[in-house]
DNA sequence: AGGATAAAGGTCAGTAATGGTCAAAGGGAG
DNA sequence: CTCCCTTTGACCATTACTGACCTTTATCCT
């Protein structure tokens, strides 16, 4: 199930959980070996799963020695930072923008996976309701719901 | 007897009833051509016949590797009851509106009174923020929470 | 020290593989 | 004949993957 990009993610992500601190370091070329592909899949991986908007950092260095390092920004506790994500909530949200929040909640185990796509069907349907304004009224039933799932644990 | 819809529809519900999970992948063009017709075709049987409101979620990935994820949970009776309800909400709703729907939904005991006032301050404190439209906003709120509980519990 | 060489990683554009949308045409029941 | 549901097709959008070419850093050799 899923494409090679999907499991070099869920590889990053295993090596990430098992680490101690929060942050690991990889070899572009032996992780490409791995999976037997070439090296900039794995750039590809990184930027379209391992963004700063999903809540990673990642550094890296070139030439003899180099490396690339995969952190995981930690803001407090768990519904610390889900507040805190959805306070960064504009007036209006995309469905970009939609996405990257509800991988971040699901990475911190704020919601989870069906959550995330009951959060998904409602959006679509109510959006699809309204021929302007769509990225506001997502805005609003994303807080809503997310602000919901908050108030229910506490 | 029935319209290509139909037997795509019965198709994918039987793959449904057959599946472990209560949940099932596939892709449009391969099953658009079982059916020897266009790929959209699918697409006209997703959106008439398993949308949210019927129980259904329907999630799906563009791209390479893309698929569409059916999945269904069957509403019981007490909260079938409850998606009529919804149904009926039409594009607008004022407060007033909103009180009778919470409480009715309470009398059925489809949300607690602690969830009435979770949403009774959710939909505030989110129509605040806009000047227009405000009943528009808040028949979405009200039906995206409300589906929210029923599709948790279901 | 300085240049050559090796050893990383980065970029970008192109190609392929999917699914989505929307408006127009078709067709059957009243 | 009209209305509503169905069906189609042209055009669009998104995601994955690869390979050629580029940049940076370390180390070795003279």
């Amino acid at each position: 199930m899923g494409t090679l990009a999907d499991h070099i993610e869920a590889y990053i992500k295993k090596m990430l959980r098992e680490s101690q601190t929060n942050s690991i370091e990889l070899s572009r070329a032996q992780l490409a070996d791995v999976f037997s592909c070439v090296p900039s899949q794995i750039n590809y991986v990184l930027t379209t799963r391992f963004s700063l908007e999903r809540g990673y950092l990642v550094e890296s260095r070139r030439g003899g020695g180099g490396y690339i390092r995969v952190g995981h920004v930690h803001v407090g506790n768990r519904l610390n930072h889900a507040v805190h994500l959805l306070q960064s909530i504009g007036p209006e949200l995309d469905e970009k923008q939609m996405e990257n929040i509800l991988a971040r909640l699901q990475d911190h185990q704020v919601i989870s996976r069906r959550e995330g796509q009951i959060i998904r069907g409602i959006t679509q349907q109510e959006v699809g309701t309204v021929t302007e304004g769509k990225d506001i009224l997502r805005a609003s039933l994303v807080r809503a719901l997310i602000f919901f799932i908050i108030k229910l644990e506490t």
